[in-house]
DNA sequence: AACTACATTATAATAATTCTAAACTATTGA
DNA sequence: TCAATAGTTTAGAATTATTATAATGTAGTT
């Protein structure tokens, strides 16, 4: 594991200490070529098959906000009955496919920017996020 | 109340029973010039304001599923911890305050139409929705 | 090693939502 | 008109997701 060292210091440096169970998440969230999306019963899977340790869900809740406050996930709403999450922490657009319920990444190449042309008044903006719902095209089958 | 007449046929033509309750609902919900957003205990606590009854919180839940079914009512996901309705039903963009937690309709000169230049293969969009977070302006307090 | 601050854990508490089953009501059609 | 029926409301229980508690454990520091 050589990664280690280097989710060792990410945390250092949001003033986490680096506890087990802590590598362990991070290991599970960020040791991987994509970013994904998850819900925190999806992770909760994850960490216990992935390590053989058992983990108490207060400090999956726990750290996972805590990745959330400093910046190293971000919360996603898409249904309002379920949490998800990504670590993809930029802002980017997603596409919602409404029949598996699973999140898409949105290349940043395939949409273009969002023209706002009147703000509300006194404010400013600090995310402009689109969510594109889809579902399968079944034309073919009428 | 002239507009009871319009409920009734609003509630039959979704096959819903006008009972007392979805007409005192419709009144609360339907009986207004402008669209409004809300979360189930706003809306408790209008009902029980404006009426002088008690109604159960089952009730609200099932109406409100059942409006939202037919669709005279929409959901709407902006934080995951708190679940928005909408007395709009249309495709629309939204502000959100995070400092007020408002939610404000998108004037829809306000924003250009979103160009979405690469679908997912086999699927079909049903929906394209913006959400632009706002927070107050302090720029000049620096 | 010992001290301290912070983290983890099991469990309890809370909050939001849904379920249950008994009582009630709108609709239908005899 | 009125009883039969299907659908509705209700209080309260159950379920689920999340957060709080407080005792125990651990990382960082001296
Ligand atoms: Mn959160
Ligand atoms: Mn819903
Ligand atoms: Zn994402
Ligand atoms: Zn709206």
């Amino acid at each position: 594991m050589p990664k280690k060292c280097n989710f060792i210091e990410k945390l250092r440096e949001a003033g986490l200490r680096p506890t087990k169970q802590r590598l362990n998440m991070c290991e599970v969230l960020f040791n991987r070529e994509k970013t994904f999306h998850f819900t925190i019963n999806d992770l909760v899977k994850m960490i216990s098959e992935k390590m053989n340790q058992k983990i108490s869900l207060a400090t999956v809740y726990n750290t996972v906000h805590a990745f959330e406050k400093k910046g190293y996930l971000k919360e996603i709403s898409i249904d309002s009955h379920k949490s998800y999450f990504d670590t993809n922490t930029s802002v980017h657009h997603h596409f919602f496919d409404e029949e598996t319920n699973e999140l898409i990444d949105c290349d940043e190449n395939d949409i273009d920017p969002v023209n706002i042309k009147k703000n509300i008044t006194g404010k400013k903006i600090n995310s402009v996020e689109v969510l594109i719902k889809v579902a399968s095209d079944n034309q073919n089958q009428k």
